[in-house]
RNA sequence: GGCUAGGUAGCUCAGCUGGUUAGAGCGUGGCACUCAUAAUGCCGAGGUCGUGGGUUCGAGUCCCACCCUAGCCA
């Protein structure tokens, strides 16, 4: 059956570089995509750059330079971070395009004349000085409900609690740092309750699994509200034809970024527009994305579609997390690894076989683990797979440059063969990791026949010179028969083996035919170990030290004595930093941490309790009645032993050790350090 | 704070509707081999299945509470 298909991943954001967790998107997508290829059905893939919202407008400001100019240095950099990963999109275009603007308006146009859009005034946050109304995270304040100094408008870091901006206490917009005033103005709302009973019966007849749609139940289980698909001028989007000063939220007009791509894709390649974006039968529609834009994909998206007269997807794949080293990626940490970054230091395919061996259908977070990036590479791949080739090329070549014209062990060679069907059930599925495991399996299996044949022993038999062949023929078949089942993860090693074997490797079904009396050409390593020292380079701490407050609690960034200052600040911005003289009044380690004290620390009018990671260095009784210096306005943190207010300032080296900072006598706890 | 997921050997993960001595790969120890990028093969050691209760003849698998991790809260 050949299959018609249009795959998408996210659209990545015109404010950053790319970073390890898009990388896995786009891998995920990107080898799915191939295998379909393989399989030898239809299977277009575009993606977009998402160009639009607040967020691209301040950074554009900050920038001194338009938007436009923005978008599009991100856009070119992107694109060459996907090409370098080898993640092939047949198109790559903006939401800040001519189709874009062309598509939303036309499914806003079908949704307001179907009735699915309404008017109604909407009260919030305007900064006077900036003139312009402030998304819930452009205002901070304090926290209603625990009293925390410095928080977003939408939601608390320390307690949790979720609110509106309204609710903070002396709420500041940090645009311009004034306080916010209240305005009304009207907006454009989607009904998507009205939709409730179509996304019910989508969601039951797709294939979104458990975890994803018990995320959903809850959206119903709540009831679905109208949804705010307009802002306010300025905006950095489109504006709606009819409300003028009105702009379409950026999550409004970004997924019909995709509808646009094809566009112009369908215009380069004369495709049928129909078939793909009207019809649910005569094409397959599939999203890749990350599980925290599921209800933006699940629910709103095939909403508009649908009452905008569009088909709704076949499928929306929901993928997990990645964490590094079993923690969020993190800047202060150096393990939020950019894609340019990975790329500076290492190849693409590793990586790609990496994550391609952790894939799962499912939405658990994905870790990727360094130490085991570096001997999955150097074990699985290297070790046991391109082994296979590389240790029965050597005995083809004396042997004459030519495979044999029979398989010694056709029986074993047709198991390979067998598996495939298989392990193409599980990349349909996207169960990658376990395809990863029985192609590896197989590798185990084809160098035990290599070793339970042991050609190098026949070798020194002149007589036995054509059973050395035949042994080495059937090596280099099963090589080949992997390779083909990796040639969605790998395909510039799939390149190279096949011109290796002299036969390029086009399509799934090629394992069906071994390769048998055909001369095979250099060997060359099909892939070489990777270096321990450039995978740990990965995580270096970044050269430009990070800004005082952005460090861990407690915790100083050790970084070389040698590291130049940079990144220079003004006077302004230390003053954002509250220093102030604190006396130790008690002192006690923290059960259950190995690195914790809790300190009570006076702070001239306020008790304040701080955790500290110097337990190394100190012990508790040494540090009561001390003169400390702390970050006093350092938002509190909460962590595993408690909640601590404040940051107590050390210096450390290279070395062990942590120093604790003082005061001489004669300072008086609440003193500020200027 | 509510919700959704995850927490199983040093590391990364399998363990279906509860049932005999909890599995794999990597790493590690020993042996073999030397064709291969110190690659490969064979043998072994390693786990009170996040914590504490409970249900059951029997729980990693069910229930409750708590802890930790990630995400969502239009």
């Amino acid at each position: 059956m050949h299959r018609k298909i249009l795959v998408t991943h996210a659209l990545p954001y015109a404010n950053g570089s790319l970073h390890l967790g898009h990388v896995i998107e786009a891998v995920q997508t990107d080898v799915w995509v191939r295998f379909q290829r393989l399989r030898g059905h239809d299977c277009l893939f575009v993606c977009a750059e998402d160009s639009h919202g607040t967020p691209i407008m301040i950074r554009a400001q900050q920038q001194g330079q338009s938007a436009e100019q923005l978008i599009a240095a991100m856009a070119a950099e992107h694109q060459r971070d996907y090409h370098d990963l080898l993640v092939a999109h047949d198109h790559f275009h903006s939401t800040h395009s001519e189709e874009n603007r062309r598509y939303t308006f036309e499914l806003y146009a079908r949704l307001r004349d179907a009735g699915y859009i309404s008017r109604r005034a909407v009260r919030q946050a305007y900064d006077e000085q900036a003139q312009m109304f402030l998304p819930d995270r452009y205002v901070r304040g304090i926290c209603p409900v625990c009293k925390s100094a410095d928080q977003y408008g939408d939601s608390c870091e320390v307690c949790g609690a979720t609110y509106t901006p309204a609710d903070l206490i002396d709420a500041v917009s940090t645009l311009s740092g004034t306080a916010p005033v209240w305005r009304e103005s009207e907006h454009l709302f989607f009904k998507l309750g009205a939709f409730e009973p179509m996304l019910r019966g989508w969601l039951a007849a797709g294939e979104q699994g458990s975890a994803v749609r018990a995320k959903l139940d809850e959206w119903f289980a709540a009831g679905l509200q109208d949804w705010d698909i307009s802002r306010d001028a300025p905006y950095f989007g489109f504006e709606v034809p009819d409300a003028p000063g009105k702009y379409f939220y950026v999550w409004f007009d970004a997924p019909i970024g995709y509808i646009a791509s094809f566009e112009a894709l369908r215009a380069q390649r004369g495709l049928d527009f129909d078939s793909y974006w009207k019809s649910e039968t005569q094409s397959e529609l599939y999203h890749f994305i990350g599980k925290d834009i599921s209800y933006f994909h699940n629910l709103f998206w095939p909403a508009v579609l649908h009452g905008a007269g569009y088909r709704r997807p076949t499928g929306v794949n929901v993928h997990g997390f990645l964490t590094v080293n079993g923690q969020k990626m993190s800047k202060s940490r150096g393990t939020f690894v950019t894609a340019r970054r990975y790329l500076d230091h290492l190849p693409a395919e590793p990586l790609r076989y990496y994550f391609a061996a952790k894939l799962t259908s499912g939405i658990e977070d994905i870790d990727m683990n360094l130490d085991d990036f570096l001997a999955r590479t150097n074990s699985d791949l290297v070790g046991k797979f391109v082994n296979i080739a590389s240790r029965c090329a050597g005995f083809i070549e004396r042997g004459g440059g030519r495979l044999d014209t029979q398989l010694p062990d056709p029986a074993l060679y047709a198991e390979f063969v067998a598996a495939g069907e298989r392990i193409a059930g599980l990349y349909e599925q996207r169960e990658y990791g376990a395809a990863i495991r029985e192609i590896m399996a197989l590798a185990d299996r084809a160098n035990r026949y290599v070793d339970l044949h042991k050609p190098w022993a026949l070798a020194k038999d002149p007589a036995q010179a054509p059973r050395v062949l035949a042994v080495a023929t059937q090596g280099i078949n099963l090589f080949r028969a992997l390779m083909i089942y990796l040639t969605p993860v790998l395909p510039r090693m799939s390149g190279a083996a096949g011109r290796f074997l002299g036969k390029p490797i086009t399509a799934w079904s090629d394992v069906a035919t071994p390769l048998l009396g055909v001369p095979l050409g250099a060997y060359e390593p099909l892939a070489t170990r990777l270096d321990p020292a450039l995978v740990g380079r990965l995580i270096e701490a970044p050269p430009a030290p990070a800004a005082p407050a952005a460090a861990p609690l407690a915790a100083p960034v050790s970084r070389p004595a040698t590291a130049p200052a940079s990144n220079t600040i003004g006077i302004d911005d230390f003053s954002r930093i509250e220093l102030r003289v604190a006396r130790v009044i008690a002192a006690e380690r923290v059960e259950g941490s190995d690195k914790l004290l809790r300190l009570s620390l006076d702070l001239g009018a306020e008790p304040r309790q701080v955790l500290s990671g110097i337990r190394a260095s100190y012990a508790p009784e040494q540090l009561v009645g001390r003169l400390v210096i702390v970050v006093a306005n350092l938002a509190p943190r909460k962590m595993r032993f408690g909640v601590s207010a404040g940051m107590v300032l050390c210096a450390s080296g290279e070395g062990d050790g942590v120093f604790l900072l003082g005061a001489d006598s004669g300072a008086l706890p609440g003193m500020k350090v200027t």
